[in-house]
DNA sequence: TACAAGCATGTTTGCGCAAACATTCCAATC
DNA sequence: GATTGGAATGTTTGCGCAAACATGCTTGTA
């Protein structure tokens, strides 16, 4: 096919050095130089020593694209986010390519944009490029999501809430039952009148689960039933602090809001500063997650704290314990959460 | 070697289908098949036609390792970013990730932690998978990484700095003009002195630009010069505090806090707000970039605009377009800056 | 009618490596 | 001394695809 004589080729030609060709330097077959990478302990001390020396003088790199082909395996798992700009999901990134990098796996990481079918797309990428292994930010797909992760028959996790009906495996925490914790403290300080801010529900489980949570108290706690007190935004700070006097608007009386989303929390603190309204005096303000810069905010923003890296770091655990063949304690993990009870409410 | 009849395989059977289980059921070569997936303008409606039917019938997805192995492109392109969870670098990656999706190609990321012996163990897992081109987030590296690169021969880009010595191609903006327009900014005001918290410029060219303009505009203002005005600390809210209280410890005379990055700044801010000074009253604070959540604030920050996002897509379709074999006009590409002056100074 | 030109399609080969199988060699055992 | 077992190393093959080259077929033109 291509013109590649058979001999030691200089770096500047563009013909990197092969396995053959450090096998010749050290005078050893190909598959004693793979082995001696691979499988060290397999080797012995003399043929490492000269495999060692002559992959120093040749500058060989191995090549994984090749390796990937014959082993069937690629050390490559995809990561599906919502957006890549939002700090919960850095954190989860951070984990996951810290499990991976340390056994060099890399990630690959696309955002869905929070749409499903952006999600499938990313999923048929992933899967094109033979991952070994795909973790999903949601428990909510697309039927052909799902039908493609079964036909792949790779290890598969899903994060962000517990389901009742998993791909593979799962890495969460209740949503309903965090919620559920923040409204019993806001109506343990006696608050009778709550706000909630959050995602739209339709096709978004913990979403739903959050709201949920919200109703179910307000009957419980026998709180303020109204629709003007609830909204449903995106999360981003203009989108809270405007829900925020939305709310007031319509509803002088109430005396806390709970935003379930940490942006949208913020948001809203910020909202009051600029109104000159006293946090939690004239307002309490709760939120949802913990990654940015709540605990810094004054007053500090009291919130459900995630733990967003540990999700990252299990999923990417659970996958590689499949891959190697070690058995999985348990196919749903909860990670939990925690209250951080602060200054804002 | 394996059992591999030629014969149609169930999906449950672990085995996918190939290209040539597509070729059968179209009735076509292989090499038709594969023409028609990536260069349909040179197959028949017929056999693009068929082809599809065919991929539909058998759930085929093209095996971009083989693909890769044979065609010697990857359509994978590395990025080393100093962390993931900066907002800065997550706008990075979002433009970068943005225009490599839309042709195909996914990106490796991996994160130094601000270590360039970080920088240089990615740089050789991204020349182990072959990518096709790489990116670099900074413009100092490892003797090694250099070496690495050139001898990989294949399109890398350096962001954040304008260099003198580029690897490559350049995606960046003067650390040194901008910084040295915000110091003109606030002696305008007439701020006398001025305190200055930024990286260590040790090994770091952006932060040596950075101080370098400020010591500048020091003497041509004729500026309060002390080296107690100025301080080295990591980029983080706590420390942007602490700096803040040190400098106005010892400087109890500084109007102006000039932060070399927005976290900084919004930590001095937030300092500011806990002991009740008066911002800009007391004290004005700037910061640079404009990423997270400055705008936002109360007062809003005044800050440094960088087009993050932008520099990850240019630094993308330049990599794209030497891959594609398009002229490159400039290997040096400036996005410039500009002064958001809002509230806190 | 002959033939060039160009388009659509087919055949052969090998990318660089690791799986599977084969061989060699040495030490331990009887 | 013959046999066995196992460790170290070697040989053959093919992973799934695309590059390079080959062929056939249509159309237009001299």
């Amino acid at each position: 096919m291509r013109d590649r004589p058979d001999q030691p080729r200089a770096a500047d030609s563009g013909n990197a050095p092969r396995l053959t060709d450090v096998a010749r330097v050290a005078r050893l077959s190909a598959m004693t130089v793979s082995r001696a990478l691979r499988e060290p302990e397999k080797v012995s001390a003399e043929a490492r020593a000269r495999v060692a020396a002559a992959i120093a003088e040749t500058g060989y790199v191995p090549d994984l694209v090749a390796s990937s082909l014959t082993s069937r395996r690629t050390r490559l798992v995809g990561l599906v986010i919502p957006t890549i700009t939002a700090s919960i999901y850095a954190a989860t990134v951070a984990g996951m390519t810290a499990v991976l990098r340390a056994r060099q796996f890399e990630a690959l990481i696309g955002d869905s944009g929070y749409v499903l079918d952006g999600e499938e797309k990313l999923v048929a990428a992933f899967l094109g490029r033979r991952a070994d292994g795909i973790v999903l930010s949601n428990v909510e797909h697309t039927g052909g999501t799902r039908r493609a992760l079964e036909r792949a028959r790779i290890p598969v996790v899903e994060t962000g809430n517990l389901t009742a009906d998993p791909i593979d495996m799962v890495v969460g925490f209740s949503n309903h039952a965090a919620a559920l914790a923040m409204m019993g403290h806001l109506a343990g300080r006696g608050h009778r009148t709550i706000g909630f801010i959050g995602a739209a529900v339709a096709g978004n489980p913990q979403a739903a689960d959050r709201r949920r949570a919200y109703d179910e108290a307000v009957a419980a706690h026998g709180l303020t039933r109204a629709p003007a007190l609830t909204i449903e935004c995106p999360s981003d700070l203009e989108a809270g602090a405007k829900a925020l006097v939305r709310i007031c608007e319509r509803h002088p009386e109430v005396t806390a809001i709970f935003a379930a989303s940490e942006v949208r929390a913020i948001g809203a603190l910020l909202e009051c500063q600029r109104r000159g309204w006293q946090v939690p005096g004239r307002i309490a303000i709760a939120g949802f997650n913990d990654a940015g810069m709540g605990a810094w905010l004054v007053p500090a923003l009291t919130t459900v704290r995630i733990p967003r890296e540990e999700i990252g770091r299990r999923a990417a655990q659970m996958i590689l314990d499949r891959l190697e063949g070690r058995a999985i304690a348990e196919a749903q993990v909860d990670v939990g959460f925690e209250l951080a009870v602060r200054e804002s409410a």
